[in-house]
DNA sequence: GAACCGTGGGTAGCATGTCACCCACCGGCG
DNA sequence: CGCCGGTGGGTGACATGCTACCCACGGTTC
């Protein structure tokens, strides 16, 4: 449709460059939008799945030729990646994947908490009726997921039922911001963690906020919310530690220390 | 050096194109650093000024010529300033000017308050004396440019104010997404209210939030930031409205109702 | 007179050419 | 043996060519 498949000179199998790396950080494969967008969520994918890494120098050029676009709309896609802070540019050198370290995602947190408790509160007292039986649907589809076992269901599940509480709340602005939070904590790993037992036990951690929000109740909402939000922000700083390699019985001290300098006072 | 000045079409004074208008966005006079960052203060500019507006639908070539550059570093800044909500593009049609309507702004406002406000808090407590110095030395700027008339850098030591207290608190993603809400409202016009006596007033505003901080009254450093936000957002809610031509008469009474609705429970 | 359809101009998106700049490497000089 | 300036490759930024696509306009048909 959009793009005629050229001949395209690829990278025959060199990779010579300086400092680049041989990595391949996967070839468009879905077909979704414009070709920029389709880089960033190549990129993303191919950070989480280790292909490409903070220490590293990547440039332009090696990723139009891996992914057999042409430069511009890599640059395109790198570049917003890079207004929003997940990597970074060297000028003449290349650009970097910028580590999200525990502190930023417990900042990200308390930032989440500052605007979702009073959205709780506010879509408790504002919601209209059939606004409820969608907040109402939303938790279903959730707990749907959660017993299917599908954790990229479930968290998009969640992602949806945040959206619209605050879309509840009558806040778009909150909305793009958070959204655009939620889009760099998932840059740590697409699903928190492994297998544990946390599909249950998310669903379960909204049932008192959806309860409270259904029925009219703005201070449980708040609460419900700001326990919610701990609880996640502790999952999250937690594995952004152990991202750096923090020795596994420390985790659980360090976690609790970095949340609660962070979280204090939002 | 950069850029040979090209010939350059231009649009002798035709300005066919089915719905572009004649608009002549300014050139890029400020030489500054990239391109794209020129072009987006020069539409920035176009837009403060009135040169372009709303409704119409421009083009990138269209820019390009006015500004006498290529079309990528226009299109680079445009995509920009489109991130950022700024304006909307329509494929293969142009893109155009979104409007800040008063309640955006109200919405921004209220979300800077859930961040803002709880920040005054942390940096009151937060604070070391060294920093301390700096808020007071920020805050004096902030009377110095008030006593000399200069609304710019009455604004510009107004924006430091703020981000030092954000940094205070220690939380560098919500100092980011501040300064990015800044920015949209700041698209509004660049200096609040005409001559008034805003000058003073605003210096004045910024009078007891600064104290408490320095004596490291949390719950008052709170409560004045709350206010002040509070009273330069009917001042920016008033501005939007008297842009979108709300009669006169009503915009006191419009600029209470838009941002209690929007802040309450913030 | 009104609905329909072909056509042409204009646009965003992508591909590619070009250039100044910067850094790493390296060979000669002290 | 260590410093130092030349040099070449690589990069970001900009200029420009190209193409599918969309919409408005005008002529044709009923």
């Amino acid at each position: 449709m959009t793009a005629p498949p050229r001949s395209v000179a690829g990278s025959p199998a060199d990779s010579r460059p300086g400092a680049a790396a041989p990595s391949l950080p996967s070839v468009t494969a879905t077909t979704g939008s414009s070709l920029a967008v389709q880089v960033m969520a190549a990129v993303r994918r191919a950070i989480t799945a280790g292909e490409m890494e903070p220490g590293r120098l990547y440039s332009v050029q090696q990723l139009a030729s891996a992914m057999d676009v042409s430069r511009s709309p890599v640059r395109e896609g790198l570049l917003r990646l890079g207004e929003a802070g997940l990597i970074r540019f060297h000028r003449n050198r290349g650009f970097e994947i910028v580590e999200v370290s525990p502190t930023d995602v417990a900042e990200i947190l308390a930032v989440r908490t500052a605007l979702e408790v009073p959205a709780a509160r506010r879509a408790a007292r504002l919601a209209q009726p059939e606004e409820l039986g969608r907040v109402r649907a939303q938790w279903e589809a959730l707990h749907g997921a959660a017993r299917a076992g599908d954790l990229e269901a479930a968290a998009e599940a969640d992602a949806g039922l945040h959206r619209l509480l605050l879309l509840l709340a009558g806040n778009s602005q909150a909305v793009q911001l958070v959204e655009r939070l939620r889009t760099t904590t998932s840059f740590l790993g697409v699903v928190a963690a492994p297998s544990r037992r946390p599909v249950g036990e998310l669903a379960r951690e909204h049932d008192a906020l959806v309860r409270a929000v259904l029925a009219r109740d703005e201070a449980a909402a708040a609460g419900a919310m700001r326990e919610h939000l701990a609880a996640t922000a502790q999952r999250l700083v937690a594995q952004a530690l152990r991202a750096q390699r923090a020795p596994e019985e420390r985790v659980d001290e360090l976690t609790a220390q970095v949340w609660d300098a962070a979280a204090a006072g939002y």
